[in-house]
DNA sequence: ATAAACCCTAAAGTGAACTTTAGGGTCAAG
DNA sequence: CTTGACCCTAAAGTTCACTTTAGGGTTTAT
């Protein structure tokens, strides 16, 4: 009953097969994520088969796009599976989606006014005097919104003095 | 000479302006990106035609990505132009188009895998025991990367007592 | 003249995911 | 028996772009 010959491993032999630092390893079990099995006579942390997949798991959730918190959340939810319906994980993804979405939809918006200036530049080796991306970047109407006052709007007079 | 009668806006007024807050304001000066023309006898920073035009290159720039480490950077190449050519700034653009590049094919790659966790699953109200989502998270072959050596390398053997 | 609205500085806090530092035990090899 | 590789803890630092806090002057309207 209390034999247990499974295999241990100590916090650098997990790191190394997983190519991540002991550190993290000891910041994921600080944030709750990955708790070892045990500890040896020493102190040194132990661990086993589950930390493995567990590790596996949060891998597989970073890649795509899970922080550390939501991961989290994933592991209870692997955890207790019963207590939860497919519904709930899918719905889970859903949002994370959308979130994804949005940032594909800034960074696109993004390379596509970067991509604008690039190309209304000669890119020649002459001074940048009269370099269109400088001009741009300055111009008050890439995208209209900063008009309101600028003429009818209070300003403190500075009279000489002072 | 000394006479100027141009105008002056306190930091709450330039604030309102560009819809950003007076703490961002003395921010971007104490990161050297926008300084008051001058202070007012009781210390009142007091911007001018000049805070403007680069509070608006400041935002243009951000709208396209650029760190503020880079906008200053950028201020700066604007301020000493004809120290600079077009391939200078062509190029600094072309970089950052590049970083955000990487960025959307990373955020994809996400989407489509997590989109494939999404299609995955039934989404049902039934219990998440058997979620298609949490079996691929925790599966060892998403991606094979990690199959090296997890039956042949060295473990700590555990025996009963300890 | 007084209260509200505004301004100032310096310093610390935020969040994310770690990394670094400091100081100190443990274990295997030679 | 000591050296080097490895492990431990607690706490602070990192980056980015701000925000918040604390404590205190100034200006404006009534």
């Amino acid at each position: 009953m209390s034999l247990m010959n499974a295999k241990h491993y100590k916090i650098g032999q997990l790191a190394k097969q997983f190519d991540i630092s002991v550190e993290t390893l000891r910041y994921y079990e600080s944030e709750g994520l990955l708790l070892p099995e045990m500890r040896s006579a020493s102190g040194y942390r132990l661990y086993g088969q589950q930390a493995l997949e567990t590790l596996n798991f949060i891998n597989h959730a970073k890649r795509v796009g899970f922080s550390l918190k939501e991961i989290k959340q994933l592991l209870e939810f692997n955890l207790n599976k019963s207590q939860h319906t497919c519904e709930d994980i899918k719905q889970y993804t859903a949002i994370k989606e959308q979130e994804i979405d949005k940032k594909i939809e800034d960074y696109l918006k993004m390379k596509s006014a970067l991509n604008k200036l690039y190309r209304s530049c000669c890119g020649g080796k002459e001074s940048a005097v009269y370099c269109s991306i400088l001009q741009a970047l300055a111009a008050e109407d890439i995208d209209s919104d900063i008009d309101s006052g600028l003429d009818t709007k209070s300003g403190v007079e500075e009279k000489s003095g002072e």
